[in-house]
RNA sequence: GCAGUCGGUUAUUCUGUCGCUGUUUCUUUACGGAAACAGAGGAAAGUCCGGACAACACAGAGCAUUGCACUUCCUAACGGAAGAUACUCGCGAGGGUAUAGUAACGAAGAAGAAAAUAACCGCUUUUGAACAUGUUUCAGAAGCAAGGGUGAGAAGGUGAGGUAAGAGCUCACCGGUGUCGGCGGCAACGUCGGCAGCCGUUCGUCUUGCAAGUUGCAAUCUCAUGUAUAUCGGCAUUUGAGGGCUGCUCGUCCGAUGCCGAGGGGUAGAGAGCGAAGAUAAAUGACAGAUUAAAACAGAAUCCGGCUUAUUUACCGACUGCUUUU
RNA sequence: GGCUCCGUAGUUCAAUUGGAUAGAAUGGCAGAUUUCGGCUCUGCUGGUUGUGGGUUCGAGUCCCGCCGGGGUCA
């Protein structure tokens, strides 16, 4: 794993169609303020941002957005990997954008950082679904 | 100096840390790693046109449908440049819209007498009757487009002659149409002069010429996975039932490895198409600092040429109006 | 990404070749009826025809540009 490395590369992302509807039919979500949280367990940790057209009717301003939020996954995956070395557990992680007006970059790491620890604290109470 | 018109250019750059996509080279048994180079726009947008390219079964002919229609030049085509004429907006520089033909046919609601073969009111002459004997009233005959209100549009306009009253009925000037000739222009056309008949407007059908097969890269082809040339019924039997994502007809072509119907099964991946940006959940970024400020509209998915729309800052050229000074 | 269709009262639909005040149902409001409410009856209200231009004497209708909302294709 590259966990000492910010890096995210064509590896760590969720490509499958299949993979995505799977987490939208069976996948456990977690809310935020203007974030959603979509996740089901896999071999190897994956990402991926939706930004829907409904609240955003400019393609720059989706892909602001986009950037911003895969920016700030990147700087902050260490979270994940670490969790992920010390159990053997790996997600499918899909993050969905809420708010309807463009958000800062403060905010939206903020709002990621806090999303992806309270995963982490979810699965330690249950680790029944290993 | 201020306000404006037209045309054109530009669309940040640099440093540091971390990171993304592609290509090439090096390295590694392999996964991988390193370096170098390249990496959104003037509109990438809207999808409004046209073309390339691809598929479909396009020989060809006729008919229909749709679009276009001033002149010259450029273009593969859309379209563009420069002009012409008419209308229109602006004080102006300038901007916008339209443009083939008129032989034939049709329409123009309401209003108005009448929407093109114009007599309702009215004007004039005349016949008869009435009694109030008149510049009268009533009834009839004939002539008249000068006046009237309506309307987007009313039978060329003004003046004079003329007449019972009137009228392009005649004349002068003006406007418009057709035609002949001169001059200018490659041409559309302009201009000058003569002649003709006095000449309404708009729209549609129609006629002429030119162009157009349809569907679109989610087209199409290959590989992989899966599988089923399954099964049943009907049509047709060597001449034509049926068949086209191709407007109709003729013709042509396919046609038992056929067509139609019923019934039920499987895939949702990869590559080519696809590019010196080139992905396939889809890259071109984040943070900090500097440049006096980095801002507007906005993000490539087959490519190219236009059109239209959105829009910031700075600058250049040509020109217009107003004001001040010389 | 391509192709394609549609925008009329708060809602569901009409409107002849372009012809006059854009109509109907339902809704809303007021009144009558009822002890009160509903049902019922009567009257009123409600539209810049998505938006901006153009053609025309006249545009919901015809033409052009924007805006918004669907459908479809592998």
């Amino acid at each position: 794993m590259t966990s000492g490395k910010k890096s995210f590369s064509k590896e760590e992302r969720l490509k499958s169609r299949k993979e995505i509807s799977r987490i939208f039919k069976n996948g456990i979500f977690l809310y935020s303020d203007s974030l959603s949280l979509g996740y089901t367990y896999s071999e190897k940790n994956k990402f991926a941002v939706s930004v829907p057209k409904r609240l955003f009717k400019s393609a720059v301003v989706r892909n602001k957005i986009k950037r911003r939020i895969r920016e700030s996954y990147r700087l902050n995956n260490n979270i994940l990997h670490n969790y992920s070395t010390k159990f053997g557990q790996h997600f499918n992680v899909l993050i969905i954008y809420k708010h309807n007006t463009p958000l800062p970059y403060q905010t939206i790491r903020e709002e990621l950082v806090f999303l992806l620890e309270k995963l982490i604290e979810t699965n330690k109470k249950r680790p029944e679904f290993l």
